[in-house]
Parts: structure tokens; sequence; C-alpha cells
DNA sequence: ATGGTCGCCGAGCGA
């Protein structure tokens, strides 16, 4: 089963690109982040007559998320546990940027999408929003890892784990995407248990997910690496290879981020 | 270089 995480930055703007993409490279799963669209507005037919199923969680304007596959979807839920209490009541779950979904191919797989706040400037209240989100998902990991579940957690994390992540590693020093509290919260949910794919399998620095749209950050392969596979260990177990796409970064109407992909014995 | 570029929509925010 081959599966893509891919922050489109909007699907109605990306809707060639993609729907070329999806031509080309056949994902069984695509799980896309910042479709910028309401549930309505998601163009579905167009994915259906690819042959995709298609759950989305979207929200006007920013942020939304959703799963295309070519398996069956069971058991779709919306939204990450946790944001009723987790501050004022309400308040986490007003952004569209979780979405789970059981992936029913040769073995069940339980496929996680999420995008993670930004959290920018840090300090401040998206910061300590970034933060909080990340203990919720740092909960229900541990639930996936507690059921002994073959999942995973896919997205934009934004979130830089290591300097190697970075081409200019000092430019992002006080980012919220590289910040040390920022990097802790992400390794207290990888140390839990989890297999970080791409590092898995590529140990070496210069592998980007992500190049700015301003100053020229492709041309000079200004990049970072935040977006990521985490898998529990059953799931590890099912791994045979982990990707980056870089080279549609350099295509017709890009998206700032690419493709990431893994290839499971599922 | 106190900007630079996108996409949401149809001004200014988010990234």
């Amino acid at each position: 089963m081959k599966i893509a995480t891919f922050n489109i930055n909007g699907v109605k703007a990306r809707i060639e690109a993609l729907t070329a993409w999806l031509d080309a490279t056949q994902p069984d799963v695509a799980v896309l982040q910042e479709i910028k669209s309401v549930d309505e507005g998601f163009p579905r037919e167009i994915f259906e007559d690819m042959g995709y199923n298609v759950e989305t969680h979207g929200q006007k304007g920013f942020n939304g998320v959703a799963i295309l596959s070519k398996f069956p979807l069971e058991d779709v839920t919306r939204g990450l546990p946790g944001g009723a209490g987790a501050g004022r009541e309400g308040v986490d779950d007003e952004e569209a940027r979780y979405i789970e979904a059981t992936v029913v191919g040769l073995k069940p797989v339980r496929i996680c999408g999420l995008y993670l706040p930004n959290g920018n400037p840090a300090p401040g209240p998206k910061f300590a929003y970034k933060l909080r989100w990340m203990e919720r998902l740092q909960a229900r990991a541990q639930d996936l890892l507690s059921h002994e579940e073959v999942a995973l957690l896919c997205g934009d994390y934004n979130i830089i784990p290591q300097a190697e992540d970075a081409a200019r590693p000092d430019a992002w020093r006080d980012d919220a995407l590289f910040r040390l509290d920022s990097r802790e919260a992400f390794r207290r949910i990888l140390n839990l248990g989890f297999t970080e794919a791409f590092r898995s399998r590529e140990a070496g620095s210069g592998h980007y997910s992500f190049w700015d749209y301003q100053a020229g950050a492709w041309e000079k392969n200004n990049g970072i690496r935040i977006d990521h596979f985490l898998l529990t260990p059953q799931c590890a177990d099912l791994l045979n290879d982990c990707w980056i796409e870089k080279d549609v970064r350099g295509r017709e109407k890009p998206s700032d981020h690419v493709p990431v992909w893994v290839d499971l014995a599922a």
C-alpha cells in the first residue's frame, strides 16, 4: 500500500496539479492538508471519478484536511480528541486540522492525517495553542500505541525535528517550527515508541519537504523537512520504503510543500 | 533589502 501525505495549499488552486500528480503516481491513499475549503466546496466528484473514496474535514478559508483512498475508508473521525476540555470550551476544535480513518487493504491500517498549528509568532497565544495541540496529539498517539494498532500519524507537523532538517538552521532558531520547546514536544511523542519513517531510512542532511514561495527559496534549495510519518511498532514492521517526491516543487503552479511517501506491506 | 510570494476571497490575514 502506497500512502502519500501532501500539504496542497488550497484544493481549488491546486486541482490541475493535484489530479495530474494522482494520475501519474497512483497513490493508494493521499492524505491532504490545507485544503482551504469547506466540505461542501471540496471537488469530491473529481477524485471519485478517479476511483478514490473521499473524506474531508474542512472549514472556510483556512486549514482543512482530507483523505483520498482507493480502498474503503471505515470509522472516520474528525477533529483531534480533547479539544473541549483543553482550554476554553470548544476553542481547540474550531480549526479543522485532524482526521482519522481505517483503510482496509490487505491489512487494515489506521491513518491519522494532521495539520499541526504553525505557532508563530512565538511566544504568544498562537504558540501556546500549538503546544496545547501537541499535548492532545500525544494523548491520542499514546492510545494508538496502547491498543497495539497498525497505525500511522502523518501530515504537516510544522516541526523541524533536527538541525540537519533545515538548509539554514540558524535562521530558524527562534521560530515556532524549530524552537527547543517545539522539538521537545515532538520528541515526547516520538519517544513513546514511534518510528519516524523517513529518518529511519535516511540519516543524512539535505532532505526537505517545504520551500517558501519567497526569496527564491526553491532555487537556492533553502528548504526544511516538516512533513512526517510516525509509525506504531506494528506499522513499522510493515515499512518497505519512505521517500520525498522533491521534483513536484519544480512543476507548474506548485504547492510550497511536496509529497512524502511510505510503502507498507499492507 | 524592514521587502520578498502565495491563497483564501474580494480586505487583510495566515503561512
